[in-house]
DNA sequence: GTCCGGCACA
DNA sequence: TGTGCGGGAC
C-alpha cells in the first residue's frame, strides 16, 4: 500500500471515532472517496521541516494557548481581536518531526527520551491483533453519516461539533444528539447562533455535561461565524481558543475535520496505556507523565508519524477491552511479557472482558 | 484538586 | 447504593 493510501485508511479510522462511521462504510470508503489525494489547505501546510524555531504542534505551544485561553475568561469578538488573530501564521505554525527524525526532541532542547522503547513495534503488532476482532465500543461507530453527506464547510462544522458532545458520552448518544441538531438544522452555526441556549441543551440530552456543552456550542457557533466566515478554525491554536476545546479535541479536528495531522490525539486511554507500558516518562526521569498533553510531547519524539493518528483507535478500543483504567485483564493480555505494569493492578477475578461501556 | 451529569457496574 | 468514567474550566 502506498503512503498516502495507507494515510488515508489510517485517517478514516479515526475519522470514525468522531462521526461514528460504520465499519462497512469505512471498508467501503477506503476504497472510493478517499482513495483519491488528501487535499490539504495550503495555508494550513507545514512549512520548513528543518525549522524548528516554531513548533505550532507542541505541547509546550499548546500549553501556552491554553493558558492564553484560561486567562482570556470571558470570549468577547471584537474587530480589535480580530485582527489580533491575523497575525502571520508562519510565526505560529511550524513543523513537526519528520518521520524519521526521532532526534527531533533533542533539536528543541527538550530533556525527553527520543530513544524508542524495545519491542514497540511487536507490542502495537500484538495489540492490533487482539483488537482485530472489533469488539469495543469505538469500534461500533453508530452510523453517523449525517457529518459525510454534508458539503466540507458543514462537514468540518459537524465533525467539531461531533468532538465536543462525544465527550464522555456514548457514541449512540452523541449520534442522537447530532441528528437532532440537524433535523432541527441547528447543524450549522448561523441556526446555531441565532437559537435559545435552552433548546440547545434539550436537544443535545442526554449528552454529558450538556449544559455546559450546550453554552459552548452556542459561543462556539458565534465564533465560526463572526471569526471564520462560518468554517471552523484551520489551525489548531485557533481551534484551542474555542471553549470546551482542548488540546485532545484540538488535534481530534485538525486529524478529522482538516486531515492534517500535527500531533498525537492523546485521550486517557492512550495517555493510560502508554505510562503502563513505559512508552512515556516525565523530561529527564523514568517517571509517568502525570498528563495527557506530557504523554502526547513524549510519545511523538519517538513514534513514527505513521502511526500518529492510529495509535488513538488502536489503544482506545483496547483500553476499553483490555486493558481496562479498573482490574486490567492482564491474563487473556497478549502483550503483558512486554508490560511492566502487568499483573500489578487489581486484575479481575474473571478473565474474560467484559463488555466495557462505550467511549 | 473539584466540578460538571448521566450511567454502568461492582 | 457508591463510585468511576473523562475532557475541559476554574
Amino acid at each position: 500500500m502506498s503512503v498516502p493510501l495507507l494515510r488515508n485508511a489510517i485517517l478514516l479510522s479515526v475519522t470514525a471515532r468522531i462521526v461514528s462511521f460504520s465499519n462497512r462504510t469505512i471498508r467501503k470508503m477506503s476504497q472510493t472517496r478517499f482513495s483519491s489525494k488528501i487535499q490539504i489547505p495550503t495555508s494550513n501546510h507545514k512549512k520548513n521541516p528543518g525549522d524548528e524555531s516554531c513548533n505550532g504542534g507542541s505541547a509546550a505551544n499548546i500549553r501556552v494557548f491554553v493558558r492564553k485561553k484560561r486567562a482570556k475568561k470571558s470570549l468577547e469578538i471584537s474587530p480589535k481581536e480580530e485582527v489580533k488573530a491575523e497575525e502571520p501564521r508562519q510565526q505560529q505554525l511550524c513543523s513537526l518531526p519528520d518521520i524519521e527524525d526521532f532526534a527531533y526532541g533533542k533539536k528543541c532542547g527538550y530533556s525527553y527520551s527520543t530513544q524508542a522503547p524495545e519491542n514497540w513495534e511487536k507490542v502495537l503488532e500484538r495489540i492490533r491483533r487482539m483488537r482485530s476482532s472489533e469488539d469495543a465500543p469505538v469500534d461500533s461507530m453508530g452510523c453517523e453519516k449525517a457529518g459525510n453527506s454534508l458539503p466540507p464547510k458543514e462537514r468540518r462544522f459537524a465533525v467539531l461539533v461531533s468532538s465536543l458532545l462525544s465527550s464522555q458520552t456514548k457514541d449512540h448518544v452523541t449520534h442522537g444528539a447530532i441528528q437532532r441538531l440537524l433535523q432541527n438544522g441547528l447543524l450549522n452555526p448561523d441556526a446555531l447562533d441565532n437559537t435559545e441556549e435552552a433548546t440547545i441543551k434539550n436537544l443535545i440530552y442526554p449528552v454529558g455535561f450538556y449544559t455546559r456543552k450546550a453554552s459552548n456550542l452556542k459561543k462556539i457557533a458565534k465564533i465560526c461565524q463572526l471569526k471564520y466566515d462560518g468554517d471552523i478554525p484551520s489551525t489548531l491554536e485557533d481551534l484551542l481558543q474555542l471553549p470546551g476545546i482542548g488540546p485532545k479535541m484540538a488535534h481530534l479536528v485538525m486529524n478529522v475535520g482538516w486531515e492534517i495531522v500535527l500531533g498525537i490525539c492523546v485521550d486517557t486511554h492512550v495517555h493510560r496505556i502508554c505510562n503502563r507500558l513505559a512508552w512515556v516518562s516525565r523530561p529527564g526521569t523514568k517517571q509517568k507523565t502525570s498528563s495527557p498533553e506530557e504523554t502526547r510531547e513524549s510519545l511523538q519524539l519517538w513514534l513514527p508519524k505513521e502511526e500518529w493518528v492510529a495509535i488513538n483507535p488502536l489503544l482506545v478500543g483496547f483500553g476499553q477491552t483490555i486493558c481496562t483504567p479498573l482490574r486490567p485483564h492482564c491474563g487473556t493480555c497478549t502483550v503483558s511479557n512486554f508490560c511492566p505494569s502487568a499483573f500489578k493492578e487489581i486484575s479481575s477475578p474473571s478473565s474474560t472482558p467484559k463488555k466495557p461501556r462505550s467511549n
